[in-house]
DNA sequence: CTCACTGCAAAGGTTTTGCAGTGGG
DNA sequence: CCCACTGCAAAACCTTTGCAGTGAG
């Protein structure tokens, strides 16, 4: 993604915009499938080779309090980061640490249908995510 | 739960008994909600004060890997743990750390129906987690 | 008896924090 | 210009590991 749009992200949450800011979340989006803080940096370090770890960290703290991405987290305790592009769940490999998106709007209205029903006794829906675990045929 | 049901649940897994595992379960189990190592620890430490932090670990990953507690991840730091009696998933509050079980055989039921249809490419479904995001009301 | 389990302490890796200096608005 | 953001390094934090000693089966 270029970094005018993601500048209009950024901007759009009144943040202030720098290049740690820009690299951080072409890099969340970039590399898409769920990164770690550690690919992140990974890559920042290219084009930004004096990044400071505890920056990035900070950034992406920032981040999720606005809502510019999600914090996901896997059974090996590592956070990854996810840019929130669209509502979306996760499908978990038992046998690597793969995570991929999955996508169903059919799902998605599903769910929604039955919550609608259900009405949870003295709890406000904010979101709803699947974890589908199990393993990729190769 | 009574030390003689906690027994015969660490038997049936081919497992030996020790005074730390029984306590290990004993607290996952009455603590129910889904206590982290420290909670687990904390309650533990009043019977049996010389216990080893890392002993503990060592059971809950034990236990984990014969089937007997699971690991909930959440989207915030700390691994918790969750004794596996039924079927169930999780309420999280946006506000706390609270994290709540949610039991219904229809939403496991609409679930099964759902996946079974649509069969996602390359993929076994093994287990399927609903995290219910949102707030309680007080 | 034997091997798996425990206690201990140190190490491991990730994330957070404090502070001085910098730069975006 | 000012305040928020960055870089740096230390420390906090949770969890794992190695090893010697112990105890369950």
């Amino acid at each position: 993604m270029n970094f005018e749009k993601i500048s209009d992200i950024i901007k759009n949450k009144g943040l202030k915009i720098t290049p740690q800011r820009l690299a951080v979340l072409k890099a969340v989006i970039d590399l898409g499938n769920h990164p770690t803080a550690d690919n992140i940096i990974e890559i920042i370090k290219k084009s930004q080779p004096n990044i400071a770890i505890g920056t990035v960290y900070k950034i992406l703290e920032t981040y999720v309090e606005n809502g510019i991405v999600k914090k996901v987290k896997t059974d090996n305790d590592i956070m990854r980061y996810d840019a929130i592009l669209d509502k979306h769940h996760h499908l978990y490999c038992l046998e690597s640490d793969r995570i991929e998106d999955y996508y169903d709007d059919e799902l998605n209205d599903i769910l929604e249908k039955y919550f609608k029903k259900k009405n949870i006794n003295d709890f406000t829906i904010k979101d709803i995510k699947l974890q589908i675990i199990g393993n990729f045929i190769n």
